[in-house]
DNA sequence: GCCGTTTTCGGCCCGACTGTTTTCAGTCG
């Protein structure tokens, strides 16, 4: 069982604790475990061996016993116990917009109703209304929150919400006596998935935001409005919340509305063990005295921490780094000094010529660039004549340049379903990078994944393993393997991971950035772009990276040419030493 | 159910908005 399973069923008792109207308390104990668990970066299975679960926070003895029980057998007594009261239609009601617990159990005891269609029937034929504290107004809500459930299940990557999300802070920005306007949430945090938008504005006014907000392009309706607060619906279907504070809370707020939830609980028990109030407009003394708050470094300052990147801020022990000193030296941005998974026209899935691809790649400052275009299994990949052939044009190309960034010969090479490469090994062996990976066979059991990335690592020619886990958001999934296993091979092999920084794979995931990196295993972060214009998408694993605890030295694309080559397991000087060109 | 510099019982983050009420419950973030 993966952390998530076992945080979805813990979650799940909190859920069925509500809707049965047992301890809101022990309700809340419940979600916080789960919270925990979701955000563990170790296996929970591993903490169980090692007797360690207790250690963590908000999980203490009973809770402790049930994951034990999860995991030995994959169920629990007592959430069976809850399931067989529920029927798991109703646990659904909970998912839609403006529906709690209270409605759903009302719904279902009341009226009957155990799933999705009974409520929309529930609403439409008037006998909803007639519940108490509902009415007209509820019930129609409930009805467009039903169809835009049903209409966008889920969360929209990244890339998709954060275009948006700019544009309308940017518009706001110009509004006359606004002081700030910022992203915040989860975009801000760069989580890979985004499932509405947060704004924040410090103005001494609201009416003229909430108008300038409203008639943003990108804005359909807006739902609710207040003095301080408005929430729209947005034309993409995602909802956006601003939130109007006076400027002397910004710091607060934003700390406050970049969350998250879990972070926030946390520095706001920290505070009041000090004596203090943290709130969204400020940190207060007991007397209700103002101490700061127009910073994010005043919040931090009044629990006797260091600013926190947004990044970090999941509840996955920052709190206890930043006590202790020994935050992370994020990764950024500006350290990555090449891009070691680019394909050119000669992959039939990408459109750039090698001229275009370098023209961009300096005008973004990158050093170094490796072509890695795929090998004969995939439609019009290279053969091992055409591979020869076409790295040597490279070469070519590269010596006919002056200026950055200087190319490498490359390839991505498929990982076979028996393990073997999809190309000779001396012609691997000819290349300056070689990035293998898995595009076929997905389904094949986790066991047998995790033998063809062990055998590639082991072929003695792999650089890096490419989008490692196989997925792609909103499509598919990772693939199961046993990632620690991998990890123990790629040491051994000296092979490095790739954070493939593509908006719709994101992979390794942050999660898995932290465990690499606590395994002494190198990362490197690859754009993997088809043109030249996703050569910008670096930003995008970078941030992946910084989720995962990532620092400088963690990356190997941050080093130059020379103490790259110097770093490989076998010995290399880039665009010096195919031999084999002088016998084509 | 968890937790402890108000510590082994009695709390549990805090505030805004809506729709329903005629003072507040429910939901959300």
């Amino acid at each position: 069982m993966e952390n998530a399973d076992v945080a979805q069923v813990l979650a799940e008792v909190a859920d069925l604790l509500e809707l049965t109207g047992g301890n809101a308390f022990k309700a809340r104990a419940y979600r916080q475990a789960a919270q925990i668990v979701d955000l563990l970066p170790t296996p929970v299975s591993e903490l169980w061996r090692e007797g360690k679960l207790t250690e963590l926070p908000s999980i203490g003895e009973r809770i402790a016993a049930h994951i034990e029980e999860l995991l030995n057998t994959g169920r629990f007594r007592e959430h069976d116990q809850l399931l067989a009261k529920v029927p798991p239609g109703v646990l659904e009601l909970l998912k839609v917009e403006g529906i709690g617990p209270k409605t759903a159990s009302l719904a279902w005891k009341r009226l009957r109703v155990k799933e999705l269609a009974a409520l929309v029937k529930a609403c439409r034929d008037g006998s909803m209304e007639k519940l108490p504290r509902m009415g007209a107004k509820r019930v129609a809500a409930i009805l467009l929150a039903l169809e835009r459930y049903q209409a966008r299940k889920g969360r929209v990557p990244l890339h998709r919400a954060l275009a948006t999300a700019e544009s309308i802070a940017e518009r706001l920005r110009k509004v006359p006596h606004v002081r700030a306007a910022e992203v915040a949430g989860s975009i801000r945090r760069r989580r890979e998935t985004i499932g509405d938008i947060d704004l924040l504005v410090a103005a001494t006014g609201a009416d003229e935001v909430i108008r300038a907000f409203r008639e943003a392009p990108e804005v359909e309706t807006l739902t609710a409005t207040g003095p301080t607060k408005c929430t729209a619906r947005l034309k993409s279907g995602l909802q956006a919340d601003l939130r109007i504070v006076p400027p002397e809370s910004f710091g607060a707020a934003l700390h406050y509305f970049t969350g998250s939830k879990a972070h926030n609980i946390e520095l706001r028990t920290r505070a009041m063990r000090r004596g203090l109030k943290l709130s969204e407009y400020g940190v207060f003394d007991r007397q209700g005295k103002r101490l700061g708050g127009e910073t994010e470094q005043d919040v931090y300052r009044a629990v006797g921490l260091p600013w926190i990147p947004p990044e970090l801020r999941e509840g996955a022990g920052e709190l206890e780094a930043a006590e202790e000193g020994r935050l992370p030296r994020l990764i950024e941005e500006k350290d990555v000094r090449g891009d070691l998974h680019v394909h050119s026209e000669a992959s039939s899935d990408a459109h750039s010529s090698l001229e275009e691809l370098c023209k961009e790649a300096g005008r973004l400052g990158r050093e170094y660039l490796a072509i890695t275009d795929h090998s004969k299994s995939r439609p019009l990949g290279l053969d091992a004549v055409q591979m020869r052939a076409h790295a040597l044009a490279i070469q070519r190309f590269g010596l006919q340049r002056e200026e950055a960034p200087r190319l490498l010969t490359g390839v991505e090479v498929d990982i076979l379903q028996d393990g073997t490469l999809d190309l000779p090994l001396d012609v691997l062996q000819g290349l300056d990078w070689v990035v293998a990976s898995i595009h076929s066979h997905f389904t094949d059991p986790p066991g047998k994944i995790t033998q063809r990335m062990i055998a590639a690592m082991r072929s003695g020619v792999v650089d890096v393993l490419g989008h490692p886990g196989g997925r792609q958001l909103g499509l598919r999934d990772a693939y199961a393997f046993d990632f620690e296993k991998v990890l123990e091979v790629a040491r051994a092999e000296r092979v490095a991971l790739e954070v493939n920084a593509m908006p719709e794979r994101l992979d390794l995931d942050d999660k898995h950035c932290r465990l690499a990196k606590d395994a002494g295993v190198a990362l490197v972060i690859s754009t993997d772009a088809h043109h030249a214009s996703q050569l910008g998408n670096l930003r995008y694993g970078v941030w992946m990276a910084r989720r995962g605890w990532l620092e400088r030295g963690d990356v190997l694309n941050t080093l130059g040419p020379r103490q790259l080559e110097a770093r490989l397991h076998r010995p290399r000087h880039f665009g010096t030493h195919i031999e084999l060109r002088a016998s084509l």
